[in-house]
DNA sequence: GAGTTTGAAACT
DNA sequence: CAGTTTCAAACTC
């Protein structure tokens, strides 16, 4: 099932976590956005929405670079966005009436016609992305608004203009206000609306004022790109669709971007970025009631160590217990990182985005998919759950699932929004979900990508999720954590927090990817909430996160070492893989509490870290100052006796140079160190032998196949040899007695030679004949036999 | 594989 | 914040 065509993965900005930035954006959005990122001690929970609605908020903002740019969101109501640096956006929804809207817009952000409205199944088709000439065309300058109404449908198509300005597709809606819990008259409704706000360019990702109430979380000084998703989804399918879909591309090295204008009412008011490639969203949703109307059903992803891309879904659909939802999203992907399904994405072409579209209706409930990728990589995964009331999420390159753990079998009303704040969805149980920094590899891309997904479940509150890159790691409770409320921004993956007492009976566990596949492999394994979780014994994860200074690549191109912890039970920074966010697997430690069975204690160790110092989880190695090296150990090294040249020193283990604020002592480890040179050159020296020493055995190993596929020819239709592979050594010396013993018999018989050599030769052809009638008669056996 | 060295983490 | 202890990885033999 593709969710999201494969070329959306190719648009991903390779992201990696910038320490610097990071400290540059420091969980401002919090404050001026609607993510709430902050947990608050106030009984509402931030997190989820329960309460019936019948409407999904999805935001997503994301900062990616202008050449690498997806997102992708798939729920259970099949919905798929994906963002290209072209721009035809589509829109696919099956739900009843169906209606699809596809937009196409190029880097001019220009909606071109023609329309295509067909009555008979509701669709309106905006400017097919089947051509390209058709974004070309759209390049053209901005066109007047445009409203198409048929039966009920409006389609308003305003901000349209310009290169680089936001695209605006409005369906005005009917009046109910999404986010505010469905009543009969949403149900009347009788024309589905869709809103498509599509920013481009690279501004910065401003507030925007929903017409329904909707709004666009914000991030400030963010390069963002941004898409917001408001679904409206009213129980009954005659009720209004509401789509409310941001884009704000940003690119480094490009000006700032006029602030965008709010959206008011369905009116697009801004457009900006000047200069913009031409991008390509696609949507899809499947409006299937069915799916989604899913009680309790929660989806969370939270990024965690791997760069920037970070992918959060929140999902909650109240009104169903039959099916789950699925929400993927290509986040950032790191090379090589874990994936559960591969495909690659051999084209960028959008009309490809037709194939995401009819996929994403495929999805099944109980199946998750995650698509994501770098480059030409496309992960997707669908993966059948053991239980109905656990969802999982696997963002690709993050190497971790997400899990949401759900025990509750009615929705939950609790963590109601504190009320009406500064957050776009006013309603929505706001979800923060936070990608901190954490042990990142060295960063591979320095673009940063930030991805707001706030999707609005199909109860009255909306449901945000908010991710930003200070915060890179996140787990969101559905249930306020009086107990234990770890910072998350810094909450390392892996993390699986507890619902608080009697506040609800649902979780999120953040498993790394490879514990869901573990998951998968198993289907005795159930999950349920953190208070009991009831994890296989020994399940643990592999899943492994990049080592600090080294990249994706280089990380992930080798397992993880196992730890040997023997006292600390690996609930310290002493153990790799808890400081890395990691479970232990296929570990040697002992007293292990770094696994789900534990998540208790697991979970009292991490904020007992992150108390002790709130930088703990972040990557090590960050950006250093201007001039210094990108790359540098964020604290320094201490080393005294090492001289930095051993990989005791965590600078020189991360392959990069002491910096100024090391306080090692007779540091070795600068760029003009001899010793550092030798070293270096011996390293690349024995890399280069273990090169040549493992491409000389691939190359012998492959000679001795091919030798031997030449030497034991086999009969691959009958599966027997070949007959004269019958000409065993036997057989030959046989034959060749028996040719001996007609000489003697020519010459006792005083045969003349020409005689002797016809009875020779006779005698010869009669071995043949019988070595062939023998190789004739094995295949034969073998055949019967292997019949 | 056992023992030593090392420096980060944890502790005081 | 500094000094000390603990810890596990890195290293040596």
């Amino acid at each position: 099932m593709d969710v999201v065509s494969p070329e959306l993965n190719s648009l991903l900005p390779d992201e990696i976590m910038d320490t610097e930035a990071i400290e540059d954006v420091p969980h401002s959005h919090s404050g001026t956005t609607a993510t709430q990122s902050e947990p608050s001690g106030d009984t509402s929970v931030p997190m989820e929405t329960d309460t019936p609605l019948a409407t999904e908020n999805l935001t997503l903002s994301s900062e990616a670079t202008e050449h690498t740019q997806a997102v992708s969101i798939s729920t259970d109501s099949m919905l798929s966005i994906s963002s290209r640096s072209q721009i035809p956006i589509s829109i696919s929804s099956t739900s009843s009436p169906p209606l699809t809207l596809n937009v196409t817009t190029s880097g001019l952000q220009k909606l071109t016609a023609p329309f295509t409205i067909s009555p008979a199944n509701h669709q309106i088709i905006l400017n097919k992305v089947a051509s390209s000439q058709a974004t070309e065309a759209a390049k053209s300058s901005g066109t007047p608004p445009q409203v198409i109404k048929q039966e009920g449908q409006k389609l308003l198509v305003t901000a349209i203009g310009k290169s680089g300005q936001p695209i605006v597709l409005q369906l005005p809606h009917t009046g109910s206000k999404p986010g505010v819990s469905q009543t009969s008259g949403d149900a009347k409704s009788p024309a589905p609306q869709f809103k498509v706000v599509a920013i481009g360019g690279r501004s910065e990702l401003k507030p925007l004022m929903g017409s329904a109430g909707n709004q666009v979380t914000t991030l400030q000084a963010q390069q963002l790109k941004t898409v917001q998703i408001a679904k409206k989804t009213p129980v009954s399918s005659a009720a209004p669709i509401k789509f409310i879909i941001t884009k704000t591309v940003n690119s480094k090295g490009l000006s700032p971007q006029a602030s965008v204008p709010p959206v008011i009412a369905g009116r697009v008011l801004t457009q900006s970025s000047p200069v913009m490639p031409q991008r390509t969203i696609s949507l899809s949703e499947t409006h299937n009631t069915s799916i989604q109307s899913i009680p309790g059903k929660k989806i969370a992803i939270s990024p965690l160590k791997t760069p920037s891309k970070v992918t959060v879904v929140s999902v909650a659909s109240p009104t169903s217990n039959a099916s789950q939802k699925s929400v993927a999203l290509p986040v950032n992907v790191a090379l090589g990182q874990q994936i559960l399904t591969v495909q690659q994405s051999t084209s960028a072409s959008p009309v490809k985005l037709a194939t995401s579209q009819t996929t994403a209706q495929n999805i099944k409930p109980g199946q998750s998919v995650a698509v994501g990728g770098v480059g030409s990589s496309q992960f997707k995964t669908i993966i059948p759950l053991p239980q109905p009331n656990v969802q999982q999420i696997q963002v690709p390159g993050s190497r971790f699932h997400y899990v949401r753990l759900v025990t509750a079998t009615t929705a939950s009303s609790t963590g109601q929004p504190s009320g009406p704040s500064t957050s776009s969805i006013q309603t929505a149980k706001p979800m923060v979900v936070s990608t901190g920094a954490v042990r990142m590899s060295v960063p591979i891309v320095p673009a940063q990508t930030i991805k707001q997904v706030a999707p609005k479940p199909l109860t009255s509150a909306a449901q945000v999720v908010t991710t930003t890159q200070t915060q890179q790691r996140l787990i969101m409770p559905a249930t306020p954590l009086p107990q234990i409320q770890p910072n998350f921004t810094n909450l390392p993956p892996g993390t699986v927090l507890a619902p608080a007492p009697g506040g609800g009976n649902v979780g999120y566990a953040v498993v790394p990817a490879q514990y869901v596949t573990q998951l998968q492999q198993s289907p005795f394994v159930t999950l349920a909430s953190s208070s009991g979780f009831p994890a296989a014994t020994g399940i643990q994860t592999q899943a492994r996160l990049p080592l600090n200074g080294l990249s994706t690549s280089e990380t992930t191109s080798r397992p993880r070492k196992p730890c040997n912890c023997t006292k600390s039970q690996c609930l310290k920074l002493y153990c790799d893989c808890f400081a890395n966010g990691e479970f232990c697997n296929n570990c040697n430690c002992n007293n292990c509490f770094n696994n789900l069975e534990h998540e208790t204690e697991r979970l009292k160790a991490i904020k007992t870290c992150l108390d002790r110092n709130p930088e703990a989880f972040k990557p090590k190695i960050g950006k250093g100052k201007e001039g210094e090296s990108d790359r540098r150990h964020s604290k320094g090294c201490n080393c005294k006796r090492s001289g930095c040249l051993k990989n005791y020193c965590e600078c020189y283990e991360a392959k990069i140079m002491c910096s100024s604020i090391c306080k090692c002592i007779g540091c070795k480890n600068f760029e003009e160190s001899p010793e550092r040179k030798t070293l270096m050159h011996l390293a690349d020296a024995a890399e280069v032998r273990v090169q040549q020493q493992t491409a000389a055995k691939t190359k012998l190993s492959s000679q001795i196949s091919d030798l031997l596929m030449r030497t034991t020819p086999v009969i691959s239709s009958g599966g027997g040899r070949l007959p004269y592979t019958f000409v065993t050594k036997e057989v030959l010396e046989a034959t060749c007695e028996c040719l001996l013993e007609q000489a003697k018999k020519a010459e006792q018989t005083h045969q003349p030679q020409a005689e002797a050599e016809r009875m020779i030769l006779e005698e010869f052809g009669h071995c043949l004949m019988r070595i062939i009638s023998s190789a004739g008669k094995a295949k034969a056996d073998s055949a019967s036999v292997s019949c």
